[in-house]
DNA sequence: ATGAAAGCGCTAACAT
DNA sequence: ATGTTAGCGCTTTCAT
């Protein structure tokens, strides 16, 4: 392999523009003390070379790497793309958070790590150590893991926790769970709905939490019972199973059900072992608008995440981070909206 | 920001093992000359410090980078993106890509450019500067390219091409799409079809052509016309409208229909208008198996394009390059199959 | 089989 | 406002 050089340096740049490899160093960095004439005569040799900087060059002398990494759950991930149901939660991630990264000259990369492994922090250790990425977005559950907060913190690596609002470092980013979930009681309610059952995420989640909350807090607002309507989950078709025994069965009698994608595959299952037709006997609504969502029979009303933003305004804030600005700490909150499609119809017996 | 420092560099562990840089370097790089207990000894002390080498420090002294572009199709890309149908294209190539990445210590970061445009060959160069990528696998319509080819071949950089035979540099991988429209062809002929559509991709992508073939080869095996039964077209649902409106006509008289998922839905559209149902007067197999081809009604039946393990092959190559082994320039052929689901039946009126 | 020296492209720190 | 110097972590010569 021969040994690659760069074609078009900085030492060709000053060069050609007959200035110092400083002066080019302070163009390529905007920085200031640049005279106006002498940026323009710079510009023009780094326009006419074509030169961009190496970015392998520019984390060796010490500033940023230009890399951010998009840290998500291995298991959990690799599954979804195993399973080929149309999970988009990476590519929503890549279109929200790589294009934002291209506008400013940075790369998003997607890495792997276990959330059940002792050697986490092995495995995040080296990925810092290779990458030495200037920013890492988190993604639950390593969003609220205070091993890895600690030790990107040590780093000195932004962070940009989505999905977690609990203390500790880095900026946090919610897509307002609370709020989304009593979007989905309340359109409930309007319906007629008096028995809205509701299959919890999985607990390690925070945010399973705050739709739990959201869940509750709308069903007290409307005056309604909640006994027997709250079930564990974790997010997975089998927690939906045995959520929706319970739920259908006669004591508890729910007549609407909210959760998540794989969770609602079971329960329209089971509703169809039951003879119950959705929306005539039962109203869904999924927490999760995947394309599986979409093209379910009926189309389910569904909750609609806004990934993509969420992972723009995560580098937004990193990179602003990068620059010395100081974002506002405050959890930033991008809203999630509701998408009313057939899923959801009258209560039964209501007017 | 503070001036980041690697925290373990190969000086601690040199200090550690007490021996030169140079021995460290040599174990890291598995290279020769060096003595086994040597070996051990450094091997301890890179383990015992969880030293990671620099990932920007190696590429520095110009060795290899342990990057690998994925270029892909920007329009397109993020189009399916926003579409949010689930076209997991991306997905899978970092199903197959990044986890064989991580095997080797490469990491594999997606890319995207535009395919036409005149500065395509200014953002590939900026890519490279910036990345400098070991090697960089190409999607169509990039794989063809000879601006693109020509480009990486000047920078010593290792080509995996999917979806183009073309000559020029680099590996060729192909999904066999021949074989698979055959497949998908004969099917339908043993199904007792005789006027079998077939609606074509962008011609732009060579494997278009390849799929005609194949189609063509298996009509003219089982003897029949194919005059009116080849529309053009471009992946995309407006081609696959106008194509259904020619394939359904009356004289041409189509009984199935072969083409992309984008397209089929676009048949399927007419088909309901005309109150042909599937499969019982129009049996369909789509090209694409992505999730809304497994979730349409019917479930259509499909070739399964094994993406995951072209791209696992791509980076294979390209590794195997690095380490100077010599791999087959031939064409790696990875089959792709035919996934029977309840889109296609027996032709209407044969026995 | 091992080590020492030089340099990759760039920026921070320090002149001027 | 600009230039000079030193050094980032590593691998490639080139010695020994």
């Amino acid at each position: 392999m021969a040994r690659r050089r760069q074609s078009v340096t900085i030492k060709h740049v000053a060069a050609d523009a007959g200035v110092s490899l400083q002066t080019v160093s302070r163009v390529i960095n905007k920085e200031p003390n640049v005279r106006p004439e002498m940026l323009e005569r710079v510009q023009a040799s780094i326009d006419k070379l074509g030169y961009v900087p190496s970015i392998a060059a520019q984390r060796m002398s010490g500033s940023r790497s230009y890399l951010i990494m998009a840290l998500n759950d291995r298991e959990r991930t690799i599954a979804d793309w195993r399973k080929r149901e149309g999970t988009d939660w990476v590519d929503q991630m890549l279109l929200g958070g790589m294009l934002k990264c291209a506008e400013h000259g940075y790369r998003l990369i997607v890495e792997l790590i276990d959330t059940h492994s002792d050697h986490i922090e092995r495995e995040l250790r080296a990925a810092i150590a290779a990458l030495q990425p200037d920013g890492v977005i988190l993604t639950p559950p390593h969003s609220q893991n205070p091993a890895i907060l600690d030790l990107l913190d040590e780093h000195k690596i932004s962070i940009a926790r989505i999905g977690s609002l609990r203390e500790g470092p880095g900026f946090r980013l919610t897509m307002d769970d609370d709020h989304a979930a009593r979007l989905a009681t309340e359109h409930l309610v309007a319906l007629g709905h008096r028995r809205i059952g509701f299959i919890g995420g999985d607990p390690e989640y925070e945010l399973s939490a705050w739709r739990v909350e959201g869940w509750k807090a709308a069903m007290a607002d409307a005056g309604l019972d909640i006994d027997g309507l709250l079930t564990e989950g974790d997010f997975g078709y089998e927690s939906g199973r045995a959520a929706a025994e319970q739920l259908l069965s006669a004591e508890v009698g729910a007549t609407a059900i909210i959760g998540s994608a794989d969770q609602l595959q079971a329960v329209m299952e089971c509703a169809r072992q039951r003879g119950l037709a959705v929306p005539r006997d039962l109203s869904l609504v999924s927490f999760d608008d995947t394309p599986i969502v979409r093209f379910a029979h009926p189309p389910l009303t569904a909750v609609h995440q806004p990934i993509a933003e969420v992972a723009e305004a995560a580098v937004e804030l990193i990179i602003e981070q990068q620059r010395r600005k100081k974002p506002s700490t405050e959890p930033r909150i991008v809203t999630a909206s509701l998408i009313v499609r057939e899923s959801t119809g009258p209560a039964p017996g209501s007017a």
